[in-house]
DNA sequence: CGTAGTCTTGATGTGGGTCAAGTTGCGTGG
DNA sequence: CCACGCAACTTGACCCACATCAAGACTACG
């Protein structure tokens, strides 16, 4: 019996075939061989809000996608300084392929779930698999791209205009999921992930929300929601 | 006759095996029916300092490599500010396989030479090539990683810290080549292109210089030089 | 219903931006 | 070889967006 009977279950499998990123994720190219291969080698496994899932400077055995909940990657000083370098949502992939020690800290921070492969196996998969190799490379290059869009939001753009931002990206991510365009979205980071995300301080962030709602540029009621009833008028905002 | 002949030529050919950057660049991994394929369709190219190699939004024909010089990227938002994101030192790749249209502008920061490639036949060649393919994921996780490495500068470091950690990454690639550690190493960028890079203004930067020159962590004379008495009191002034 | 984490709001401080005025360096042409 | 002109750089005076410091309020969970 196959894991939805224990959704809670550390550890567990679901067939490719019904895995609800097939699409989205590393396995997007891969032909039913190398899908049955992957299939071989994978185990799904849970992690709460808070968890770590990589340290930063250790050698990881697994490397993984990301099937439910989103994982922030952070960077720090020595002085205690941090800044989040990215935050990855179902689909994307966590650990690097021929980079076994992490650069930064992985995180869950919302309750998420892995489809983890052994490191081993998996590159030695991709190196026989043009379709794996090739779709990786794209996924970097994606997340190149989303780099540099946030090295420009962090050197020039104000506090308002980065929040603006953030919160356009989740309004364009919950866009892509059909239903109301006026609901709430659910805010995956609190008001700290948020600054840590943004170059900016908790009070900074919370500011600005603020003037953004008087300003009637978003609603909320709680601090984990928000709506947005104009995209467009967020796109001036967010200064782009 | 090969190019040696002709140094400044704007299209020219020279040997693969007479490569400066053949063990760095996207060829570094290329056995020999691979290497005289990308022989077959690679032409050099020179651009004087400040021209445009690439623009954001246009589709560029050709990709291609660093064979001399640095090639800046830089993102802009609609008013005018503008924020570097990339710097590329001999070896490094320009253009994205794959991603024919720019998501920035790229520019020759000195005199630049670049190994170019046609985008169509490159990329079939690619498909065709495991370890040519490897070697371009390998080169764009690099890339990434230096990119989250930045995001931590633009986000958390203060002007000091992020002209020590410029000036420190200089010294170090000047340290590979061979030759007095103490030698005037020639700064490839303006103040104004530096501060483009480190998310400040001309000001900062120049005051900054002249901060770090009365304490003693950097020398110069010239504008575009700077010798470094002590990689390790740089390295406690970058902050990590 | 207590307590701890999260969020909001206010008062004040400061690093880096802005504006402005030189200065230095260098290529061009007389 | 020098004079001109322009771009790059430096330095100073002032300003402001965001950080810091400090209370209090809301929420969730035992």
């Amino acid at each position: 019996m196959e894991s939805f009977a224990l959704p809670n279950a550390r550890f567990s499998h679901v067939r490719c075939g019904a895995c609800p990123i097939r699409e989205h994720a590393v396995c997007a190219y891969a032909n039913g061989d190398e899908l049955s291969a992957l299939d071989g080698i994978k185990s799904y496994r849970d992690y709460a809000a808070g968890r770590d899932i990589l340290s930063a400077g250790v050698r990881a055995p697994m490397v993984g996608s990301i099937v439910r909940g989103v994982v922030k990657l952070t960077k720090s000083l020595p002085d205690g300084r941090a800044q989040m370098v990215g935050l990855l949502f179902p689909g994307d992939f966590v650990g690097h392929p021929s980079r076994a020690e992490a650069e930064f800290d992985a995180t869950a921070a919302t309750d998420v779930t892995l489809c983890l492969f052994q490191r081993a196996p998996f590159e030695s998969l991709m190196r026989g698999s043009h379709r794996l190799e090739q779709r990786m490379l794209d996924m970097t290059l994606t997340e190149l791209d989303a780099a540099r869009e946030w090295l420009l939001l962090l050197g020039r753009k104000t506090a308002r205009e980065r929040l603006s931002s953030f919160l356009l990206m989740l309004a364009r991510r919950a866009a892509l999921t059909p239903g109301d365009p006026l609901a709430e979205i659910a805010l995956p980071l609190t008001r700290g992930e948020m600054a840590a995300y943004l170059g900016l301080t908790i009070e900074t962030v919370s500011r600005h929300m603020t003037r953004l709602r008087a300003d009637d540029v978003i609603g909320f009621d709680t601090a984990r929601s928000v709506r947005v009833p104009s995209i467009a008028r967020l796109e001036e905002e967010a200064g782009d």
